[in-house]
DNA sequence: AGTCAGCACATCCATAAATT
DNA sequence: AATTTATGGATGTGCTGACT
């Protein structure tokens, strides 16, 4: 379990949150989204302890966060390497061992991890799929990195884009490199303009750059 | 030399999209 | 609607380099 003080912010966090019930509150974002009548309450009903005000409030300081992130204004957060990346795999994954031969399917990537990954790429190069985890698509460990790599690579490396399905994978570093810079302060994703403002955290309730309540600084 | 971490690559398999 | 095909996430394996 992680501990509360690894991922509280003590500045911007009024309250002290668990780790349980951050993940109630993220889930929650997913199961009900923003033009959600009472999002709050019916948010605030999934998080055990906390009020609407509560969630609300803890939403916006990880908008900010975001926020301040993409704009370059802080750093974001560096980690204790094993520590986080095996409770982050430990809250979306599970062994192939384990649990009756079911395979899991895994949450597909967004178009903005896609992007994230693609400047992450950009910026530490190919191979530093730890640096491009911790510090560009900080939802994905960097197993996820390194396999979303493989299948990118090998999509783009296959050239012909006839008789192909369009693919998350057809968006290339320049184009996501230019999505960036013209979205320098949004933390919603560019490419469909009606959705973004419906879903801000399109992947799992959680804004890009966000990596599981962790990092308020 | 042994151990461990990180990576590339190959493969499995569920699912979505395209085709018939 | 049924079938085929492509896609993508997860995982197993082997290699390499760093560390003890």
């Amino acid at each position: 379990m992680i501990p509360d003080t690894f991922y509280l912010n003590p500045q911007t966090s009024s309250t002290s949150w668990s780790f349980m019930q951050d993940k109630q509150f993220e889930k929650a974002l997913v199961i009900f989204p923003e033009e959600t009548p009472n999002r709050w309450e019916n948010i605030s009903s999934q998080v055990p302890g906390k009020t609407a005000s509560e969630v609300e409030q803890h939403y916006r300081v990880l908008v900010d966060d975001i926020n301040a992130i993409e704009a370059g204004l802080i750093e974001p957060p560096t980690y204790t390497d094993d520590f986080v990346f095996e409770n982050r795999d430990s809250l979306t994954t599970k062994t192939a061992k384990s649990n009756d031969s079911e395979r899991r399917k895994g949450t597909p990537w967004t178009e903005e991890e896609h992007k994230l990954f693609l400047i992450g790429l950009k910026k530490y190069g190919k191979g530093d799929w730890r640096s491009i985890s911790r510090n560009a698509v900080v939802s994905r460990t960097p197993t996820q990195v390194a396999s979303h790599a493989q299948k990118y690579f090998n999509r783009v490396n296959s050239g012909t884009k006839e008789k192909k399905r369009s693919s998350i994978h057809d968006i290339t570093v320049d184009e996501a490199s230019l999505l960036q810079s013209n979205n320098q302060n949004s933390i919603v994703p560019v490419n469909n303009p009606s959705q973004q403002l419906q879903v801000p955290f399109p992947n799992h309730g959680a804004p890009a750059g966000y990596q599981g309540f962790g990092f308020h600084m």
